[in-house]
DNA sequence: ATGTCACCTGCGAGGTGA
């Protein structure tokens, strides 16, 4: 089973991109954030065409999550657990049947944080420990689940082209690695880092200052997988390519494969 | 590098978020 992570970065100005490489690659699931839509403007008819079946988590003009699937959901959960004020829609879940049981997919737009002295570096530190806390219930079913999606953490130096330049980023300080490691902690594996140990493996490229062309990337899209999961754990790769597409998101796909 | 892009309001260009 092959499952997709990408932040789009848009779907009414990413549609037929998105198409284009959905058709190419054919992942079982995927994964969007920042739809930067709300449910009924988003074009799931464009994918059940393409033979998904489309779970929405969105809100007007930013953040937003999606969830295709060629298989049926089982169950759809909206929205992170344990603080009813959040009306962010970064959060949705998706469970589906497979050959050996199920499969849960949680598909997660995590909060920036930055600039690091106002409240959005709390919230995302708050919204990381509920995220824990909602990965420790599910850990409870000892049942194979992948978090997959734009974390905006990166986890270690190498994970950036210039970790000095990046210290006092709301991506890259302390605290945020330190929550992100208290996922590893739980038992959680970082699927790309199981499989690739180069450094300067990027998924995001910033829009000014040709970072692309500099390669001045970040690494901060990331599968981790329960011990279940990370069993049945084939490969997992960063398509670089659509970042060399023409109106480009400034994400890159990422892709996991398991056995199922 | 003051470097770019997407979306909002609301119809022109500035504000927000990343």
């Amino acid at each position: 089973m092959k499952i997709a992570t990408w932040n789009i970065n848009g779907i009414k100005a990413r549609l037929e991109t998105v198409k284009t490489w959905l058709g190419a690659a054919s992942p079982d699931i995927a994964c969007f954030q920042e739809i930067k839509s709300v449910d009924e403007n988003f074009p799931a008819e464009a994918f059940e065409e393409l033979g998904y079946n489309v779970a929405v988590h969105g809100q007007k003009g930013f953040n937003g999550v999606a969830l295709l699937s060629k298989l049926p959901f089982d169950e759809v959960v909206r929205g992170l657990p344990g603080d009813p004020d959040d009306v962010q829609a970064r959060y949705i879940e998706g469970v589906v049947s497979v050959p050996s049981g199920v499969v849960r997919v949680v598909n997660i737009y995590l909060p920036n944080g930055n600039p690091i002295d106002s409240g959005k570096f709390p919230y995302k530190l708050a919204w990381m420990e509920r995220l824990k806390a909602r990965i420790e219930e599910l850990l409870t079913y000892e049942e194979p689940f992948v978090v997959a999606g734009d974390y905006n953490v990166i986890p270690t130096p190498e994970d950036v082209y210039d970790p000095a330049a990046w210290l006092n980023d709301a991506l890259f300080r302390p605290e945020s690695r330190a929550h992100f490691r208290a996922l590893l902690n739980l038992g959680l594996t970082d699927a790309f880092r199981a499989c690739h140990d180069e450094p300067h493996q990027f998924t995001f490229w910033d829009y000014q200052a040709g970072a692309w062309q500099k390669n001045h990337g970040l690494r901060i899209d990331h599968f981790l997988l329960s011990p279940q999961a990370a069993d049945r754990l084939e490969s997992c790769d960063i398509d670089s390519e659509p970042r060399g597409w023409e109106k480009p998101s400034d994400h890159v796909p990422v892709v996991l494969e398991l056995a199922v």
